[in-house]
DNA sequence: AATAATAGTTACGTAAGATAGCTATTTAGC
DNA sequence: GCTAAATAGCTATCTTACGTAACTATTATT
């Protein structure tokens, strides 16, 4: 492709004046509504919805560093950080299986596979086969591995006592709770999709 | 690495009895606490705090699947989609830059050049020089853009609205106001884990 | 004993997203 | 007006996440 610039230039929206400067919108082009429900649409805009929805998307993104940071600090990468924790308070007394921990971890087979590999080669899991299933393996923390989150904890205290500073144990839970029913939504926003798609690919 | 099983096992809490079945913890192992704002720890356990944290990250993960499930109807990437939509609302009457684009999205400008880049190839956005500055860019939805988002909005709009069914307009409300005081924390957390990281690597 | 189901592994592919270094253009200083 | 600095964008490259397909080894089923 050139970058000489000036491509076909057949913008949905007329051009407006040249004025430079701030992009602030001067209600010129509007996408199609993103959703119908008349809770939440405001005088037929969707705009608070979407504007929620941005909110959410910059929070997922964040939430997502926080294991890139802790796992930095302890020499790991922010997928290992999230098995090495899950494998910590999932194991039980015996260790836990791959299986088991995909499963807790929405995450495929796979993936935890090679990544608690890694994490066995840093010392942190241990590996050893199930005694009572051949086919199975025990993934367990090490001393290591203990030492790696003994360490960790000051550092993660502060941070997150930051994260939910402000909050008193009542609006905590109020918070929990939403996450909790919306987890269930979003849950049932994936399978209607996932019906949407299916009827679309085989429509007899 | 060799995958025959009985690696070193000095796990480092004993292992239990050797029964099989469901992993239920049975109070072994126990990580350090995470937290320590007295509002959220409940008897000394960190546990409903680490819950809430899994749920969000349930939901981000979930979150960032819409972009794909979106941008696959239309026949776009994940990024793509996001990039097509952000341009689509802050584009303006005359077009956006990258570099606005990118601080909107909180994404690297490159990243946005060639998403940009394959969108404009596919004609769903348009781009020419900045006529008021020779080195910027406008970026533009075009008439097919436009097209394949009318396209989309009936199967968006299902989704959306299974996403908040059941959510009174008060609650939606409460709930974007959580959401929005949340952000702002997250904000100043990794603001914090910046502090700490720097003084780590600059003690003097 | 033969077959199916399950646990795990290996190999491979796609794509997100971050960084470094570069060119072209505009602005600021003298 | 000329040089230096700042800015917009692009290219190339790297790391990592994460998903799929195909395979082996073991256990369960009939």
């Amino acid at each position: 492709m050139s970058a000489d610039g000036t491509t076909k230039a057949d913008a949905a929206a007329p051009a407006g004046p040249d004025s430079d400067g701030a992009w602030e919108r001067t209600g010129d082009y509007r996408p199609p509504l993103s959703i119908t429900r008349p809770e939440i649409l405001r005088d037929g805009s969707d705009s608070s919805f979407r504007e929620l929805i941005w909110g959410l998307l910059v929070v997922a993104k964040r939430l997502q560093k926080y294991p890139e940071i802790f796992g930095r600090r302890i020499g790991v990468s922010s997928a290992q950080y999230m098995v090495l924790i899950a494998a910590a308070h999932i194991q039980g007394g015996r260790g836990i299986g791959i299986r088991a921990l995909a499963d807790y971890m929405h995450l495929p087979a796979p993936h935890i596979t090679t990544t608690v590999g890694r994490l066995v080669e840093a010392g942190l899991l241990a590996k050893r086969r199930n005694p009572a299933d051949g086919r199975g393996v025990l993934i367990s923390m090490t001393s290591e591995g203990d030492a790696a989150l003994r360490e960790l904890a000051p550092f993660q205290q502060q941070i997150n006592d930051v994260l939910f500073a402000g909050l008193s144990r009542r609006e905590f839970d109020a918070f929990s709770a939403m996450i909790d029913a919306f987890q269930v939504n979003t849950g049932l926003a994936l399978d209607k999709a996932a019906d949407l798609e299916r009827k679309r690919h085989t429509p007899r």
